[in-house]
DNA sequence: ATGGCATGACAATCATGA
């Protein structure tokens, strides 16, 4: 089994992308984040013909998550969740379901914009929540994938130029501690469970040619149960999108989990 | 110190991202 991350930054945009990416992969379930796209204009119709099912939680401009899952397959989504209880948040970050029987959470984390800011506040509530959530979600579920854009470089090894970043957004010291309290509550980083590449990242900036020159961060990220760990053979980055004309500027996280 | 680049809403710039 297959599962996927990836913000797409527009799935209006990158639907052609995403199209010739699922007829490529075997790919079982997708998590994506930043579809932009309000429900009524969600390309369900174009999404079946390529043989996966939909669902999704979208918003006007901004944000909007989305879980697919290839029919095929025949696991089905059940207990569909988009929202977080116990935050009142217009803002579409989260879709969880049931799906071949794992709980699967796709999370747009905020991005926190500057440390200090408002927006920076609302991303510590916001994972906050999360943490609380997923503690009773793991309680009910042994077997949790909790995937998407964290907006969180965990380690300095996810980070281009640590010095550089040190303090910033996405990397300060409290949204660190926040991905070990994320993992504190048992979970695994699926990509750390393998030997991997040096200067493997999720996401570069469009401007300064920043992909060419390898200035990314690792910020998307697949996060396992422990009961579900040991079922993991894989995790891979698949920079082969972020090439294309027109990127998203997030690559894919793959994970390949055994029966 | 700032913008770079991309997207969407909107009709010239502006909010937001990371």
């Amino acid at each position: 089994m297959k599962i996927a991350t990836w913000n797409v930054n527009s799935l209006k945009v990158r639907l052609p992308h995403l199209l010739e990416w699922l007829a490529a992969h075997q790919i079982d379930v997708v998590c994506l984040q930043e579809t932009k796209l309000v429900d009524e204009n969600f390309p369900v119709e174009a999404l079946a013909a390529a043989g996966y099912d939909s669902a999704f939680a979208g918003q006007k401009t901004y944000n909007g998550v989305a879980l697919l899952t290839r029919r095929a397959a025949t696991l089905g989504a059940a207990e569909v969740v988009t929202a977080l209880p116990g935050l009142d948040d217009p803002q579409k970050r989260l879709i969880a379901a049931n799906i071949g029987g794992l709980r699967i959470v796709c999370a747009y984390f905020p991005n926190g914009q500057s440390v200090g800011s408002d927006k920076y506040d609302y991303k510590m509530r916001w994972i906050e929540a999360l943490i609380a959530w997923l503690r009773d979600e793991l309680a009910r579920h042994p077997q949790v994938v909790l995937a998407g854009d964290f907006n969180i470089a965990p380690e300095e090894r996810d980070v281009h130029d640590p010095k550089a970043w040190e303090g910033q957004v996405l990397f300060s010291e409290r949204e660190r501690q926040a991905f070990r309290d994320l993992l504190a509550l048992g979970l695994v980083d699926s990509f750390r469970l393998f030997d991997q590449p040096e200067r493997s990242y999720t996401w570069w900036d469009y401007r300064m040619m920043a992909f060419r020159r390898k200035m990314g961060l690792r910020i998307d990220h697949v996060l396992l149960s422990a009961a579900l760990a040991p079922r993991c053979t894989a995790c891979t980055i698949d920079i082969e999108p972020r090439r294309r004309e027109q990127p998203s500027d997030h690559a894919p996280v793959i994970v390949t989990l055994d029966p």
